[in-house]
RNA sequence: GUGAUCGUAGCUCAGUUUGGUUAGAGCGCCGGGUUGUGAUCCCGGAGGUCGGGGGUUCAAAUCCCCUCGGUCACCCCA
């Protein structure tokens, strides 16, 4: 990094090809696993009137100080999203299409944090909602569209479940668990304080060794027998469908607004602390927060730059490459054309400029990793045709007729 | 937000402890090794105001301060 006169904002990167290939690959393939059941994808806006996330965790991290906010020119309170729930309720608030309505999304987020391994300013996120239902096959629905996406891709991830239990008996759950902590708060770390202040919920989940016994001999949560009946019944679909799952009554998630099923998709070849890949849950008072109509969903989101992080170890994608390099001798606009007939033809195709010599040509066909070098000289044009050489194989070197040339090609590339 | 650590060519780094002639290596890049042929090999070349700013000093990549950025942990989360 010489000195550049700008840099990328902090937190936030270029991505270049091949990583960015990889990249679109496990795109396209949640893209196509969302459409294969039945979702239509909503692109939605980058930036929102701030209320959109606010109203919505008011005592979390990511709308306390994490939120990527600013003033317009007309002085009205805009934030770059930290997360697409929120937008999506939004949107479906204003245009009410009928339920229940299935959707996909993706794009970029925006969290304003300290950049660390696994974490980003800005952030790709994926994700699905389903809203208008609280059968529990919506839940496994969208779990088992997760769980094919990250098998599709060849990412490993363990399914971690809880249920939060309903709007009403997690309020209920809320008060029990304030009051016993707040009884034993000076037994409690500062850290352990601060978050009993936000949310008692997250108390549970603090790592800190002097709370692991104020925690262990806190309240649980009961669920009530409709509750009850709704997460068993998520818990034996997915087993019909084989979907493997460990329970973990402390899984508690970073908004306020999840009720009943919680999940997290955690990456098992991840071992740094951001080894979340996605999560998501149930989430049926939201549409009521943001002054919507009694509406009940269910989706996930699932951090792609996470995923790819998790995915390098493996390296089970693999990029495409180019099909056929053309080097030329003074026939520079032969070679565009033949090049541009090529690609008509769907056969990837590249060429050198500056008209170097035929050597540096052939050495950056080489390294191009094309599986043909064509060479287009003085004598191939006389002969209307073109010398065809297999760069992967022991020197193999044919002449080939130009108005044969694609059907050659298309045999190679096919052998 | 708290803390640690790093920042020298496009990339990976040496040199910083014990300040001192024109700042190095490997890889990559460009060119050449006779007429139009890739890996390898040989030769040559380009490329750095040592992240930026200030200070100490006869002298700073090297010491001090500030700042920007990277990395990592805590917090939290995707």
């Amino acid at each position: 990094m010489a000195n550049p006169k700008f840099q990328s904002p902090k937190g936030v990167k270029d991505i270049f090809s091949p990583e960015s290939e990889v990249r679109r690959k496990v795109l396209d393939i949640f893209a196509k696993q969302a459409r294969l059941a039945g979702y239509g994808e909503i692109v939605l806006p980058l930036f929102e009137d701030i209320g959109v996330f606010s109203r919505v965790g008011e005592s979390t991290e990511i709308v306390q100080k994490q939120m990527y906010d600013f003033q317009d020119k007309d002085n009205r309170q805009m934030a770059l999203r930290p997360e697409s729930t929120a937008s999506v309720m939004r949107a479906f608030i204003q245009h009410r299409p009928v339920t229940p309505w299935k959707c996909w999304y993706e794009g970029a987020h925006f969290r304003y944090e300290k950049p660390q391994a696994g974490r980003f300013r800005q952030f790709h996120q994926v994700g699905v909602e389903v809203l208008g239902t609280n059968d529990p096959a919506a839940d496994t629905e969208v779990i088992s569209l997760a769980a094919k996406f990250f098998q599709e891709i060849g990412c490993g991830v363990e399914i971690v479940l809880n249920s939060l239990g309903g709007v009403e008996s997690r309020a209920n759950y809320l008060e029990t668990l304030r009051d016993y902590l707040t009884a034993r708060n000076n037994e409690l770390s500062a850290q352990a304080q601060k978050t009993l202040s936000l949310n008692p919920l997250r108390v549970l989940d603090s790592k800190v060794e002097g709370d692991a016994a104020i925690i262990s001999e806190a309240p649980e949560m009961k669920l009530s027998a409709d509750d009850q009946k709704h997460f068993d019944d998520v818990k034996e679909k997915l087993e019909s469908l084989n979907i493997a799952y460990t329970l973990n009554k402390r899984l508690v998630r970073g908004l306020d607004y999840y009720t009943r099923t919680a999940f997290e998709f955690i990456a098992t070849n991840l071992d740094s602390s951001q080894d979340a890949v996605g999560g998501g849950g149930r989430y049926d008072g939201l549409s009521e927060l943001l002054g919507g109509p009694k509406c009940a969903g269910v989706g996930f989101a699932i951090g792609i730059d996470r995923t790819l992080l998790a995915l390098e170890e493996t390296q089970k994608i693999s990029t495409n490459t180019l099909d056929v390099f053309i080097a030329y001798v003074g026939a520079q606009t032969e070679a565009i054309q033949m090049a541009t007939e090529l690609r008509q033809a769907e056969i990837s195709t590249e060429f050198s400029f500056d008209n170097r010599s035929l050597k540096a040509q052939m050495k950056l066909a080489d390294k191009s990793g094309a599986k043909v070098a064509l060479i287009l000289g003085e004598d191939e044009m006389k002969q209307n045709s073109v010398s065809v050489i297999e760069l992967r194989k022991a020197s193999n070197q044919s002449l080939v007729p130009q108005k044969d040339l694609k059907a050659h090609l298309l045999k190679l590339l096919n052998a």
